[in-house]
DNA sequence: AAATATTTTTAGTCTAATCTAAAAAATAGG
DNA sequence: CCTATTTTTTAGATTAGACTAAAAATATTT
């Protein structure tokens, strides 16, 4: 079994290497851990020992198929406790991640697949991300970000690949979420910010925000 | 904020406290804990210096004002934890014990009183425990064990003193579970077992086990 | 009450995960 | 391409929680 400080480890390196698909460098890992180099180092050789990631010294890390399978297991939980707590629980999406950091760590393959199931089997979490099903695997979403759309061009707010707590709580704020049907009203080639209507109003986002917005065609 | 380790201990504290109202032995804390007389020294005197037990070696500990609001927090967590895993996702009462023991530990107020919420503020958990509300506290329950019951008396199975896996598992095959009205037929003075009628079936129990049922009187 | 047995504490070790400081390797700039 | 800077690793220390072995206190027997 693993220690909760290997479990996180794993994630982060899941969700560094995600982008990429390349090695993640150890200063990228202990920033992410809110730790030093050195711890990072000091866990990259213990992970490799055990099989979970593949490491070289001074390169950088990747997980292995072994680490990618657990590391599935946790996004998964993450995931299904964040519905819980969204759904269930009436939480809004900005309160839940610290709890779901927690609950993340419960051990019980059943407990999981229940939760999996009292929530009817959901897809996606109250951020739009994609839930592994039981054997670790995400089904392919088709969405695109906003700033790939066109003037006039809609789609449907699906997710949010920024899940920060700064960034949901400013959506909160310029009242968009999960399920808006936002069309392209201008783009400004300057800076690419980008001016949306979702029927209730009309505002400006900036080319950042629009980078982190999932949309899926209607 | 506590660890996991002192959460544990000041839980199985007020556990063997409850009982006797006196002092726990380091001996008791240390079987409880399946762990060594030396290591519930070393746990005592940390708890004590930061003023959560009433300490004094060679003689014992009970917990103080502070220790037993700590003590009841996680309490509360357990059996609402234990009431959502049988109600909510299906498992049966001998199933939730471990899964609850890691449960107790998630650190969110917010969280513990949404739960109690979503579960309608159960008074007792799976095992007819009482649940202490917001502030620690728990409403007197008036219960009584089956073996004070006399021939004929009836009564309502309430719940269980001892939940250890294997009496849940024993009532389970017996089939008496909370809920079951309950006549008493016969009892042996020999041996104080109790010969008892549920509507389905008469059996007889040991004495012991008459003494580990909790009953309401209709 | 002395001798024996049991319980509890102390002293010293161990492991996981962290840290600081210093050494080693990799990268970047002139 | 060689020097300066940054990144990464190593070495050694620290803390929480557990352990073993031995010492100290308490309980029990005779």
């Amino acid at each position: 079994m693993l220690s909760q400080a290997e479990e996180n480890y794993l994630k982060e390196i899941y969700a560094l290497g995600e982008e990429t698909q390349k090695l993640v460098s150890t200063n990228s890992i202990a920033k992410k851990m809110k730790t030093k180099a050195s711890s990072a180092t000091d866990m990259l050789q213990k992970l490799a020992n055990k099989g979970l990631v593949d490491y070289t010294k001074y390169k950088g890390a990747r997980l292995s198929k072994k680490g990618e399978t657990r590391a599935m297991v946790i996004v998964r939980k993450h995931r299904l406790w964040e519905t819980f707590l969204v759904d269930k629980l009436g939480f809004s999406w900005d309160e839940v991640h610290d709890i779901a950091e927690q609950l993340e760590h419960i051990q019980s393959k059943t407990l999981t697949n229940r939760l999996d199931a009292f929530l009817e089997y959901p897809s996606h979490d109250p951020h739009g991300h994609p839930i592994p099903n039981t054997n670790g695997k995400i089904v392919a979403s088709e969405s695109i970000i906003l700033a790939e759309l066109k003037v006039d061009e809609e789609g449907i707010v699906v997710g949010v690949k920024d899940a920060s707590d700064s960034f949901l709580k400013y959506l909160n704020k310029i009242n968009i979420t999960i399920g808006d049907t936002i069309k392209i009203v201008e783009i400004e080639p300057f800076d690419n910010s980008v001016t949306i209507d979702n029927n209730t109003q009309q505002i400006t986002i900036s080319g950042n925000v629009a980078k982190n917005l999932y949309i899926k065609s209607e």
